[in-house]
DNA sequence: TCATTAACTGAGG
DNA sequence: CCTCAGTTAATGA
C-alpha cells in the first residue's frame, strides 16, 4: 500500500495539550504510514494480537471493545480521525481488546520500530504520547463513572459530549452540529444498557427538544439543557495546555 | 439492517 | 405507587 503523510488532526490534538517544538513536529509527520482501508464493522485489530505497528485513524470512526465469555459486548471508548487507538501495543504487546471499525475507516499503519526509534531521538515526542496515553486512561475512568453510575439519559448526553468536545479538537463541529455515526445498537454496548432503552433515550432527548438525531449526526438544539443533563466537565480531557 | 413504539414485567426506592 | 430498565414483539424506513 501507499506511504502518505501523517495528518493535520495528530499534531492539531497534541498539540493542543502539549508545546511541541517543530523539529518534534517534523519528527511527527515524517513518520512512515501504510495506509489501508476497512469497512464498516471491519474489525482492525483482534484482542490477543500481537501487532507490530500503531494505527492512526485517518479518516472515519472506530472503537474498542472487550466481549464476555457470554457474547455481550462492551465498547470502551470511540475513536476519530488523530487518534492512535492501539498506541499501547507499543509498549503493551498483547492486545487486551479489539479495535473495529464504526464507519468505513482509512487508517495510517506506523511501524513499532519507527515510533521507538523516534522517540528515543526526541524527548518531546516521548512525553507527547506519554501524556496521550495518560489522557486516555483519563478517559476511561469517566467512562466507567458514566456506565457504572448515571441514569441512561445522562449517560447518552454525556457521551455526546464528550464525542463533540474531541470533534471540536480537530475542528470538525460545524455550529451546532457535528457526526456520531455510532447505531442505537451500539450506543447501547458504550452505555451497558439495550438498545430498545436507547431509544427510548433518543426520544426524550428528541422530543424535549434538546437534540435532533440524523443519520450519523447530531444537531443541538438547547445547549444548556444539553449540558444540564449531561454531568459534563471537559476537566478529564486534560485539554488545558501545558509545557 | 436499523429505528421506533407499545405492552408487559420486575427491581428497588 | 413511581421510576427505571429489560424483554418481547410488531411495524416502519
Amino acid at each position: 500500500m501507499n506511504r502518505e503523510i501523517v495528518s493535520d488532526e495528530l499534531i492539531r490534538r497534541l498539540q493542543a495539550t502539549s508545546v511541541l517544538d517543530e523539529e518534534d513536529v517534523r519528527a511527527i509527520r515524517s513518520l512512515p504510514l501504510v495506509v489501508k482501508r476497512f469497512r464498516a464493522n471491519e474489525v482492525i485489530v483482534h484482542d490477543g494480537d500481537r501487532p507490530s505497528e500503531c494505527c492512526l485513524v485517518m479518516e472515519g470512526f472506530c472503537l474498542r471493545s472487550k466481549t464476555t465469555s457470554d457474547g455481550r459486548r462492551q465498547i470502551l471508548s470511540i475513536h476519530m480521525p488523530g487518534d492512535i487507538p492501539d498506541l499501547q501495543t507499543l509498549h503493551l504487546h498483547l492486545m487486551d481488546h479489539d479495535l473495529a471499525a464504526v464507519t468505513d475507516c482509512t487508517l495510517g499503519f506506523i511501524n513499532h520500530a519507527a515510533l521507538r526509534e523516534v522517540t528515543r531521538c526526541r524527548s518531546g515526542v516521548a512525553e507527547v504520547f506519554w501524556r496521550d496515553t495518560l489522557i486516555d486512561a483519563a478517559r476511561f475512568r469517566e467512562w466507567i463513572v458514566n456506565v457504572g453510575q448515571r441514569p441512561a439519559l445522562t449517560r447518552l448526553a454525556h457521551i455526546l459530549l464528550e464525542v463533540r468536545e474531541r470533534l471540536k479538537i480537530i475542528n470538525k463541529v460545524r455550529g451546532n452540529r457535528f457526526e456520531m455515526p455510532l447505531t442505537q445498537e451500539q450506543l447501547g454496548d458504550a452505555m451497558g444498557i439495550t438498545p430498545v432503552h436507547v431509544n427510548r433515550v433518543v426520544k426524550q432527548l428528541r422530543d424535549e427538544g434538546v437534540v435532533e438525531f440524523q443519520r450519523g449526526a447530531v444537531t443541538v438544539v438547547n445547549e444548556g439543557r444539553l449540558e444540564q443533563i449531561a454531568d459534563f466537565d471537559d476537566l478529564y480531557l486534560h485539554q488545558a495546555p501545558s509545557a
